[in-house]
DNA sequence: TATTGTTATACTCTATAACTATA
DNA sequence: TATAGTTATAGAGTATAACAATA
């Protein structure tokens, strides 16, 4: 069992999430002290990378476009604008509306901050051969990309046996 | 910039923490269902598998071994206890120290997870062209197995100047 | 009335500190 | 006194609910 030939690589392994959620903590860790020598926190780096991408028309369409809860996006986005690295002014045309862009400053923050980060990441990665560092980028690239729904969807039903 | 041949792949990219901690989130959020079908919590499932490798001699040094603190798996403990999938009793040397074990009925409960869970699991790598696959799930595996150090601890002093 | 942004509240998870029992 | 395990407390992070301004 286990070693059935059903097309492919039926290895034992641990669970990917068993993997991953604590690779996903190390790194966190180890983008930290970056963030700090930035004065940045995780999400007003999110914030600025999301922004960096270009203007947001409302605070709501933000935080949506970066996985986060409106509501927990306004600290961030408070202290953003009072350093200067975020433009925040209400829409002409409808005042409850806050649009929201990057300043220069901003900008040149973010990327300072980005290009440490994964200068520290390709160290990292050079611990990986060649292919498999390719495979693996490119595999995480796909599966990034994928919503959670086409993550968590999958087979909901039939794959909850007990079996 | 970025296109420099330094002998790689210095193609503009996401920050890994930024593709992979959502990624693991959602893998959480997939197994979730499995493991409520089998009246497991992910503490709970994650104590089973690793007293599926052998018995521990301590719950401090389940707890290391799992990277929890120690007062944070004893509720767990208490629940697969009473519900028969664990052993706990005193180790008769030194009555300060509990043994465990997993039980027959853990093990079968275990491993009915495992396999829900790699199922799903195997849906999801089903999207990525064979090779990814492949370096993906290597490179994990390598990555995984890294200390937390190992991944932190990569050249704190330098990286963290902000330029 | 519905929506954006904001503030206040409650809840969950985790870490810290205090306690017991054994040594 | 030191350690394993337990319990109680406090803290961080997040989600929910209520509120003000505007449409």
């Amino acid at each position: 069992m286990g070693r059935t030939s059903d097309g492919g690589d039926a290895e034992d392994r641990r669970d990917l999430a068993a993997m991953i959620v604590p690779l996903g903590g190390a790194l966190m860790q180890a983008e930290s002290p970056i963030l700090d020598a930035h004065g940045l926190t995780m999400w007003g780096y999110i914030v600025l990378q999301a922004l960096s991408e270009g203007p947001t028309r409302s605070q709501i369409g933000l935080a949506e476009a970066i996985g986060a809860d409106k509501t927990r996006i306004i600290g961030t986005l408070d202290a953003l604008q009072e350093r200067g690295l975020i433009d925040r002014w209400p829409d002409p045309e409808d005042r409850r509306i806050r649009q929201l862009a990057i300043t220069t400053a901003g900008r040149r923050l973010c990327e300072s901050a980005k290009a440490g980060i994964q200068r520290k990441e390709e160290m990292l990665l050079a611990r990986l051969p060649a292919a498999d560092r390719r495979g693996f980028l490119r595999a995480l690239a796909t599966l990034s990309a994928l919503s959670r729904e086409d993550i968590v969807g999958d087979l909901d039903a039939t794959q909850s046996q007990v079996g």
